[in-house]
DNA sequence: GAGTTATGTTGCATGGCCAAACATATTTGG
DNA sequence: CCAAATATGTTTGGCCATGCAACATAACTC
């Protein structure tokens, strides 16, 4: 067994043969990607990684240092006998992405350079009305504005990436559905170059699934390959990480859980269905248990229901327990069908983590056997910014896709 | 969008460099592929469908033919003018898997060549008992011997491929438990060399997880790339396909949703749990719904549904209605979280296909909007075999993989 | 300061694919 | 029946990327 995997490990799936010239394309993306997920390395290290020839490591980082991607610094001390290594570095402005969230309560952007450098991050907090895409596109403008004006000079923006909480294409960012922001087939990024022309490609993705990949490339969860990112927000979404890759399914619409069956005797969902997941386990379903004591909807309602649970409110703590229950009850339906290393919880689990997470753990423990005792249930590192950050590597993938034909020459 | 890909369409994901021998292996695997899936082609249409050259395609199809997969036969009647194409194909007997299938309530045996092409095959019912693996491989012994014997003179076997229904290991096909066989850690590889020295790897993997493989390949479905298969024995098993390859998960047991909470005030499953799918939708539940009219379990008391239904009778029809709509719930789920073009139904769900389909469908539809109308419930086509042909895919992989490394020179 | 060790650098060899020129087999048209 | 048109097979030479080996270099160790 093991054995009989072609190139890379890959199993072969295309259709369409190879020819030397992707050979290079690959490898360069092989290079660039390491340093971009792991930072500063040797180059013997980079030889020893890729299993490539001492020779060949030197020419691809060459051409990667030519395009302003990487620099290959000065060694740092040698641990030990033998001619030191130079280091090589990713440099960030060599490739930027403008990283836009268009999120329940928020709007935020960021340039981010390759490597996962932040050069400025802005969130404005939005109330929860229905704002129209042509206005939100002239608000993303005008935040992002002075940020690309704030960036080192001779800055190479590669693209934009969106995370919007809604149904989202995957072949061209079409907006199906964003019943959040009460939006419905919005062609997003035409509508965006309406407001702001980039000169750059847009891609656009569902914020779950965004904050999935985020975690995963940035959250410090260095070997898993594996993984189910659930962020609570009005509703629940749900992004998966499968060998690695995001899962999107056919169309891009894969991870939907929220609309689960999880309680026939539940409510009705706004989707008009009964006893979705995130009517039990979903921000309305907190705040109809804490009940009045933390009235209306939102950033207010949930930071009163924060103080409450600081102060030890026994009636707080049982709705967040319950919550919680349904939430592990939905999680340990993940775990038996993605089989995920862990299980990440960002948005509201993230918040109220440190209430939840026993009775997740109770309900989520009805998962079977094999699977639950390999999978943990944590709370997000990344924490509230991991869908932005996520929008960014969605793009830094076509970067490290082939770097040669978006870096210049 | 849609740029930016490396090799063959696949994102750049394992760390490791690629050298020109590498790349051999790649298209010899392309072509190899490509004659396995879709049959006899001209080598033209080869060149034109691996968007390789036409010396290269030559030298490619030449070395395969050298080792014994492929023929390069005359070429049959031009439709047009020009030179005629030889017309390739692939030679069953050049890579024959053994292709072997533990089910609930039988013991499946096949020999199968590349190209999808079943030398013969034989299904023996044993009564639902408990089988010890060592009893369970002198019987696969005793069925494969003579469909081994009765192979052409200079066959090639080239693997085994296992369907178990149970939990089993992806990295070397360790069953982790099958409480349908009754068995509990067993290392099913070296058992079931203890009886029958092979000389060639053997594969092991579940049974729903090799169905979905077999509908995928040899279920007609050309263009699918996100399935879903539902199987319905004593429990459910389910296997998804994702952009064309299996979803194993991150030690091999993704896909187990017959484990996901549907009922809360359903009734105790055997795992332990409350309100699992299966004790909803299995056959167990479909057996206590119908009723005294078809006492006991397995094979007779399904054929006595069979023709209770077949006669009309009420209740029985409501019976398969009622687990219907609770198959169709699980699907709902599945919808949700895989977005994949098709469902398809096999075991107990295609067998009274016709009675639950409508009710299936019914709650199918909770599922969100956008996936629900791009998705379709379908009949399995490939039927009763569907894991013991994914058993010998799963094998056929590893040649596809690496052409060279495992034919003769 | 000489020996040891690990790495960088250079030039050449290898392997695989492509392009172009030529050869071949069939259809079409006179 | 033969020639033109067409499409494909075949052969040769060239290109490109990687590997290999020999040599150069820069540290550490004694």
């Amino acid at each position: 067994m093991g054995r009989g995997r072609a190139l890379l490990g890959q199993p072969v799936r295309s259709g369409r043969g190879v020819a030397a010239e992707e050979l290079r394309r690959h490898n360069l993306g092989v290079v660039l990607k390491h340093l971009h997920m792991v930072g500063p390395v040797s180059r013997s290290e980079l030889t020893a990684k890729t299993g490539l020839n001492r020779s060949t490591v030197a020419d691809l980082v060459g051409e990667l240092a030519a395009r302003g991607v990487v620099t290959a610094g000065p060694s740092k001390i040698a641990p030990g006998p033998g001619r030191p290594s130079p280091i090589v570095d990713v440099r960030p402005h060599g490739a930027v992405v403008l990283a836009i969230e268009v999120a329940v309560d928020s709007l935020a952007v960021a340039t981010v350079g390759i490597g996962g450098h932040i050069f400025n991050e802005i969130r404005v907090a939005r109330p929860r009305g229905h704002f129209q895409p042509g206005q939100t596109v002239v608000d993303i403008s005008q935040l992002a504005r002075p940020l690309l004006a704030a960036l080192p000079a001779e800055y190479n923006l590669v693209g934009a990436g969106v995370a919007i909480v809604g149904i989202v294409r995957r072949r061209d960012g079409f907006v199906q559905c964003a019943p959040h922001l009460g939006w419905q087939d919005i062609p997003f990024p035409d509508v965006l170059a309406t407001e702001f022309v980039l000169d750059v490609p847009v891609r656009v993705a569902n914020h779950a699934d965004l904050g999935a990949l985020g975690e995963y490339r940035r959250g410090g969860l260095a070997g898993v390959e594996h993984l189910v990112f659930v962020s609570g927000d009005v509703g629940i979404g749900c992004g998966v990480i499968v060998d690695g890759s995001p899962l999107l399914g056919s169309a891009g619409y894969a991870g939907e859980a929220g609309h689960n069956l999880i309680n026939p005797d539940g409510r009705r969902c706004v989707c008009g269905s009964i006893g979705c997941w995130e009517t039990e386990a979903g921000e309305r379903a907190l705040l109809r248990r804490v009940g009045a004591a933390a009235q209306g909807e939102g950033l207010d309602a949930l930071a009163r229901v924060e103080e409450l649970a600081a102060g030890g409110d026994p009636a707080t703590l049982a709705a967040l327990a319950e919550t919680g229950r349904w939430l592990g009850t939905g999680i340990r339906g993940l775990i038996n069908v993605f089989n995920p290393e862990i299980v990440v919880l960002g948005g509201l689990y993230h918040r109220f983590f440190d209430y939840m997470e026993e009775a997740a753990n109770e309900t989520a423990a009805g998962a079977i056997d094999v699977s639950r005792r390999m999978t943990s249930i944590v709370r997000s590192s990344v924490g509230a910014g991991a869908a932005l950050v996520g929008a960014a590597e969605l793009v830094f993938d076509d970067v490290i896709a082939d770097p040669a034909a978006i870096l210049p020459g």
